[in-house]
DNA sequence: AACGAGGACAACCGCCCTATG
DNA sequence: TCATAGGGCGGTTGTCCTCGT
């Protein structure tokens, strides 16, 4: 036989906390701590399971919890994690003192996820949707590709028609798009801004979203600078900043390869947002100046060992294990450079 | 002022691993 | 050794609030 059960489900209240439950609990576990869970609400008076009470007590009572805004230091490293380890928001939320996983894991889910799509960034790889795609199509027969652009923007198609008919122009400014050039993906439109049509009419997005199918066809099927060569699976720096310049010339100065050991900053494309981290700094980085074609990933400014010197070996052992993982990162890093075992674990 | 849509967040659900009897 | 509950965790849902129409 095993234990006995923590709580009878018939015999229990479910739903919101109430201000007297929360004064229960929280003196009951002020006095006795938190040592058994399906004792706590029996002893506490309560008629909740001990599941529940633990729940309440980790989520919203504890008494080191934060519960303001995310500061854009925390969304930073959330971000970061996020790009190493995944959906794992407690190992997360452990990095962040005074925040819980669940805390994280709604802040990512409502804010961040979005604002990483908005940028053309996928938020489950940290790649760019552009080159996602590219890295997708250099595996594929030429006859495949045209299906997998179809596949593509039904993936993409929600995110799309989220920033098409949502974002004002000021959200994404950006000089006007006359057309979907060659070499440009979808996914490097949407990180740019797809031009004026962001508070287009229904059907003025519908026609975007047409050039833009159009366009990332043409673009894998034809351009070698958007679906590398085959010895360089990823675009090389000049083949980055000229699509970059012909897309967007406006913001194309943002757009600089700093070398092998930093990889690229991409900038501009949320350039009205003002405050926050995402208007000054790179989103997105591309990655073939680093250890020779390797895919892009988020890196480091000012760390660069981590990338250009045998880093996997340091950063992937430095996981191994899942122990403190705080030394990863710099405290004012900007760009970020992770071992291709940690950053590509779905694609 | 009323209504609906969307966002934010608290809470629950269900699975998995560990601890226990 | 095995069965079962506890606890942890990620995913999902429900509810409340705000904002735009």
């Amino acid at each position: 036989m095993g234990r006995i059960p923590c709580c009878e489900k018939d015999n229990v209240k479910r739903g919101q906390w109430t201000p007297e439950e929360d004064n229960k609990l929280l003196s009951y576990i002020t006095q006795h701590g938190t040592r058994n869970w399906r004792l706590i609400p029996k002893n506490a008076g309560l008629q909740r399971c001990g599941k529940s009470c633990r729940l309440r007590w980790t989520n919203y009572l504890r008494p080191d919890l934060k519960h303001g805004e995310f500061t854009d230091a925390e969304e930073q490293t959330i971000i970061k994690l996020h790009s190493v380890v995944g959906n794992r928001w407690s190992v997360i939320a452990a990095q962040l003192p005074g925040r819980t996983d669940n805390d994280v894991k709604n802040h990512w889910n409502t804010k961040l996820k979005k604002k990483l799509s908005g940028m053309g960034i996928d938020p489950v790889t940290h790649k760019s949707f552009s080159h996602l795609m590219a890295e997708i199509a250099t595996t594929l027969a030429p006859p495949q590709v045209a299906h997998l652009a179809e596949a593509a923007l039904g993936c993409f198609k929600d995110e799309m028609l989220h920033l098409l008919t949502k974002k004002r122009p000021t959200d994404f400014p950006s000089p006007a798009v006359p057309d979907m050039p060659l070499g440009a993906s979808a996914g490097m439109a949407m990180a740019m801004g797809a031009g004026p049509c962001f508070a287009a009419p229904p059907q003025a997005a519908d026609d975007t979203i047409e050039r833009i199918k159009m366009g990332l066809s043409r673009a894998i099927m034809s351009e070698p600078a958007a679906a590398p060569a085959a010895d360089k699976p990823w675009p090389q720096p000049s083949d980055m900043a000229d699509m970059y310049a012909a897309f967007n010339p406006v913001h194309a100065t943002e757009f600089r390869y700093e070398g092998a050991a930093s990889g690229y900053v991409l900038g501009g494309g949320d350039g009205d947002q003002g405050t926050s981290m995402w208007s000054h700094h790179s989103m997105y980085s591309g990655s073939s100046g680093t250890e020779g074609g390797r895919p892009p990933v988020l890196q480091e400014r000012g760390n660069d060992s981590v990338g250009s010197s045998g880093g996997d070996d340091e950063a992937d052992d430095s996981n191994k294990g899942g122990s403190d993982m705080s030394g990863l990162f710099g405290s004012d890093c900007v760009l970020w450079d992770l071992p291709d075992d940690l950053t590509n674990h779905i694609v």
